[in-house]
DNA sequence: CAGTATCCAGTCGGATACTG
DNA sequence: CAGTATCCGACTGGATACTG
């Protein structure tokens, strides 16, 4: 996911920008969320964390896991067992995670009616 | 505050998922993020805006700036004059935006380096 | 069950050119 | 100055098939 994409390497005081960028490049994606969200209530299993999070496909719940793992958001532990079974969880970074996405979602249910308000009157 | 699961019936947190994900929709992206951050100080012409926004393309701003004033987060007033002008500025509800992302600059500044080394240790 | 590899359609976004 | 339209390469992500 997080890719180098083409745009300007430097801005002479873009700091706290900078830093919320590559934040928002983690975080700010559709499926960390619900995988953070989902990991926040305990340890899950890669399959049920598949059903957890609606609509997700197997490629991308890997590449999110993947990323997440990289961070040091997620500790993954595989069991050499047949079936292999691997847990998910998150870390202390991870969980402090936690409470911004909470932040988040209670602005965006304090403020997604007066948003979709807006959209309607600015489409019509 | 996010008391969240006194009244959740099936899914646990699958509700503020789905407003979380669709505000993240809006701002979890990196043009709107910088345009917020640089309107919250103040109204500025387009053109400013482009300057302030170090990499962002007039075209990239052109529609950010429709997304947002969309949403009801900007207010966009044009001026009659020649050349004209038009200035853009955060509504309440832009502004009310702005903690949030003060919140996630923070966790950002204090955690980018855990990351940062995270990162390393894995890509080794 | 968990993970990887490949294919490919859809989307994003920069560059450019043009209008009022 | 502000905005729109078009072109087109790059990246994304779903579907599928295969491995351990």
């Amino acid at each position: 996911m997080s890719s180098a994409k083409t745009n300007a390497p430097s801005s002479p005081d873009a700091k706290p920008c900078k830093a919320l960028g590559n934040i928002l490049d983690r975080v700010g994606d559709k499926w960390t969320v619900m995988v953070v969200g989902n990991l926040s209530n305990g340890p899950m299993r890669f399959n049920a964390l598949q059903r957890a999070v609606a609509g997700v496909s197997h490629r991308m719940l890997t590449l999110t896991l993947r990323g997440l793992e990289r961070d040091g958001l997620v500790r993954r532990t595989a069991f050499a067992t047949v079936p292999p079974r691997v847990d998910y969880e998150l870390t202390a970074l991870g969980h402090s995670l936690k409470p911004l996405l909470e932040v988040l979602a209670e602005w965006a249910k304090t403020n997604q009616v007066a948003i979709e308000h807006a959209r309607e009157l600015f489409d019509q």
